[in-house]
Formats: C-alpha cells, sequence, structure tokens
DNA sequence: TCAAAAGTGTTTAGGATACACCCATGG
DNA sequence: CCATGGGTGTATCCTAAACACTTTTGA
C-alpha cells in the first residue's frame, strides 16, 4: 500500500492517505481574460521536475471515485468547488512518465477567473494563467494533454454552451462573441450573432447595463441554465 | 509484480507477462445486422463471474500504451484489427469491481459484423452478438459502460461519418438510411436523406447492383475514405 | 398487373450570410 | 462632433422538410 501526503480540510493538517499507485490525474482548467483564453499551470517546487512547468494534477485516493478525486484536486489547487468539470480521456503511453509506468486521467475545467484568487499549493511553488498561445514546455506528456485538450474544447463549445463557464454572471453580447472567436480562431459577424443566440432563448436580459465605458453602454445578460436543460430534453444543437 | 496469462500469437502458446494491476479494459463492440444494432458480450468461463455475461475486456501490458492494449484484446478476441477503435473513457467507482479498487477503460469499436467469425477466447465460454434491446444483465458496471457507449455512439455518428463503419463495403442507400435510423431511433425521409448524403460527396457510386431482390435492385455505393478526410481538414459537419 | 422498393421533382418556410445603416455616449 | 461600440433592418441565397410522383423489377 502507497501512501501520499494531503492537506485535510476537517483539521486543517497534513495527513497520509493510501493512494492508487499507477494512476493519477491531470486538469487542463481553461480560464478567459482580457479576449484571451488561458490554462493555468503550476510550478513544481520538489520532485524530479522541480523548477519546470505542468499542468495541475495528483494522486486517487483508494476510497474515492475517480470523478470525486477531479473534484478534489481542482478544490485543493484552486480553491474552487462545484464548477464544470468533465473527464477528457486517458493518456497511457508507456514512456510517458520516467519514473514507472503511470496512466494519467485527463480532466478540464473551465471556470471564471474572477471568481477566485489562485495560490500555490503545497507541491506547487508558483502557479499562473498562461496564455494559449505562450505555454512553455511542459513536464512529461502535458504538452499533448493540453493540445488535445483544447482540440475537445473546440470542438464541445460547438455542442453545449459551455463556454459560459468562462465569462462573469453577467456579459454583454459582444463579450461572448469575442469568447467564440477566440476559442474558435474565426471571426464571426456582430449582427448574425446576435439573432442566432437570442434566438436560442438560452440568455436572460438583465436590467443592467455597462459601466464605465467610453460609448454607448451595452445591455448585460445572464445565461440560464434551466432553460437550456429544458432545451437539451429534446435534442439541441449549439453551432456558432 | 503481478502476472497474467496471455495466447501469444507467434509462439502459438499460452504465456505469462506482467500487466498493470488496478487497470483494466473493457471493449464496447458494436455491429450491425438485419436491421438491428449489436454489441458483442462474452460469457465468463471461470472465477466469480463464472456463467455470466459481460463486455470483453483485460489487462494491460506493462510495456504496452493503452491504445495497444486495446487494439490488442479485440484482436484475440475478435479476430480483427486495424480497425476502427476510439477510447471513450475511464470508469472509476471505487466499488465497481468486487475483489478490490480496479478503473477500467472504455474501447469502443464499430466492424462489420461479417467479415469475420467471432470465437470464445480461453477465459471466455460463450460470445454472442446481442440485440441491444436484449442485452441482459452484465457484470460489474458493464451496463453502466454500455449504456455510456450507446449515447456516445449516438452523438459521434452525427458528428463523423463512423456508422459506415458498421455496413458491408458495398451497400445502398437505404441501408445506410436505416442504420441510421436504428441508431438514432428516429425516422427520416428517402427523398431527403438521398439528397443529403449524396452532396456531401463522400460517397462513390459503383457500377454494380443489389442481386436476389424481388423489387427493382438498388445501386450499390462504397465510402471514400480518402474523400472524408480532405472535407474534413477544411471542418466539416456530418448532421444527418 | 400488383407489390415493393428505387429514385426524381416540387413547393415552402426558415435560417445563414453579407452588409448597410442608425443610435448612444464619452472625450 | 467624432470615434467607438451598441444595436437594427433587409435582400439574397441556401437548405431542410414534407410529400407527391414516376420507374423498375420480381413474383
Amino acid at each position: 500500500m502507497i501512501f501520499k501526503k494531503f492537506f485535510d480540510e476537517e483539521s486543517g493538517k497534513i495527513i497520509e492517505s493510501s493512494v492508487m499507485n499507477a494512476i493519477t490525474i491531470d486538469c487542463v482548467i481553461f480560464g478567459f481574460d482580457k479576449g484571451s483564453l488561458k490554462v493555468l499551470l503550476i510550478e513544481h517546487a520538489e520532485g524530479i521536475s522541480k523548477g519546470k512547468w505542468a499542468l495541475p494534477g495528483g494522486w486517487i485516493k483508494e476510497e474515492e471515485s475517480i470523478d470525486h478525486a477531479a473534484q478534489r484536486l481542482l478544490k485543493e489547487l484552486t480553491g474552487l468547488s462545484n464548477i464544470y468539470l468533465e473527464q477528457l480521456k486517458a493518456f497511457g503511453e508507456p514512456d510517458r512518465f520516467p519514473l514507472g509506468r503511470v496512466i494519467t486521467i485527463g480532466y478540464y475545467a473551465l471556470i471564471k477567473i474572477d471568481d477566485f484568487d489562485i495560490k500555490a499549493g503545497f507541491t506547487a511553488s508558483d502557479v499562473k494563467w498562461y496564455n494559449i498561445k505562450d505555454v512553455p514546455e511542459l513536464i512529461y506528456d502535458h504538452n499533448t494533454i493540453l493540445n488535445y485538450s483544447l482540440k475537445h474544447l473546440r470542438n464541445r463549445v460547438k455542442q453545449a454552451p459551455i463556454g459560459f463557464n468562462l465569462l462573469p454572471k453577467k456579459f454583454t453580447l459582444l463579450e461572448l462573441m469575442q469568447l467564440y472567436e477566440e476559442i474558435l480562431g474565426i471571426e464571426l459577424d456582430k449582427s448574425n450573432f446576435r439573432r442566432k443566440i437570442l434566438r436560442m432563448k438560452l440568455l436572460q436580459v438583465l436590467d443592467e447595463k455597462q459601466k464605465d465605458v467610453s460609448h454607448r453602454a451595452a445591455k448585460l445578460y445572464r445565461f440560464d441554465y434551466d432553460i437550456y436543460k429544458k432545451l437539451t430534453q429534446k435534442g439541441f444543437n449549439f453551432e456558432v
């Protein structure tokens, strides 16, 4: 039986717990800020990868489900809970990890950057949001995992309105459009985008407008998850 | 180090090889025959699940990638190689396997039933194509895995022309339409389906017709993978 | 000559696309 | 009064969908 150290929230202490020894979880956490898609990376503080950047990840406890492990790790690493988190796939090349055979299960999350402060966990010396275009070389196969996630995100965002998880609760239509433009790498027509997105009836207009902008203030909208659930039940396509 | 028995093709003997001890692979193999979607199941010949039906699956060797393991297992179990095989996702509830903590990685394949004979492998006492609607209770969480695959297949089939993997090389448009109807559980309009599918330019008309049918013989078509590759490169949607 | 499926044609409604234009606001 | 983005309107083209119709062939 292998034991690893964890930070226990209830007691506030570092405890040891048994973990599965050939499987890890790695999380690709996407954010969106100032018109750019970003990913959360950590710098390893110890071990063979000390000083190198990596996707946040960790070990699966013996008694928890893998989904739970992903949620737990994300909470430990970012402070966030109850967010959009999805399994990507398992990565299992025999040589992906230099110290033995370890398969990792990739998860990805979309979060609202403004909702929380990031802070380096106890095996990380630093944690930073990287612009997708400026990601450095990462440890192991983490660049592969990231690229796969990105491809997956581009597909998923066209199937379901998951992009909203990257925006603040209240947003303008232009912000939403720019999010899609950034993720998909395409240009969209303002007028047509408005019509398309509003026709879907997924957005609620708020009785509120932008402030402190040096031009006509735009209406604010919010995404209505209940409406979305009703629409998905009878099959619903989200092409932009 | 844990060892398991394998059938070695080169020597024709049963050999022992080291495997990863907390991870398995399970395969959902879909087929299509006489208008019905089918799945390949095996009956366990030994162990705690003796006499029960299950998805074909097995252990991952220490030195092989998980994709390779899936391909190998599929070959051992069905005789088929080099076919459309995709990772689904990992299933990791802590209680999914009764004798310990084992995470399984699900794969699925679409194959042409007529292309090969199925035969029970050496830890299986029987192997059978089950109509999707008649699948019995399976071991562990295999029903969950199967249901997930089915949902996934229904989605995937709308994104990419993977359905062709289920049909014989030469097929009629009506057969193709019935395949989609069966998988998606919907009814399609013959005329509109023809137009839509032919406009995509994915099919090559053959200089051949159906034989031995008691009505007007239909033209035979085949799917052209090269054309498909060209089309996908510039983003290509496959809604039916 | 009938049944059954192959295959074609036509009409209509609604969405996609492109693009011109007016509106509101801060500087 | 101008720059900037917010927001609306419209003409054109294309496709989806519904459905009626003709053709071919074996029994």
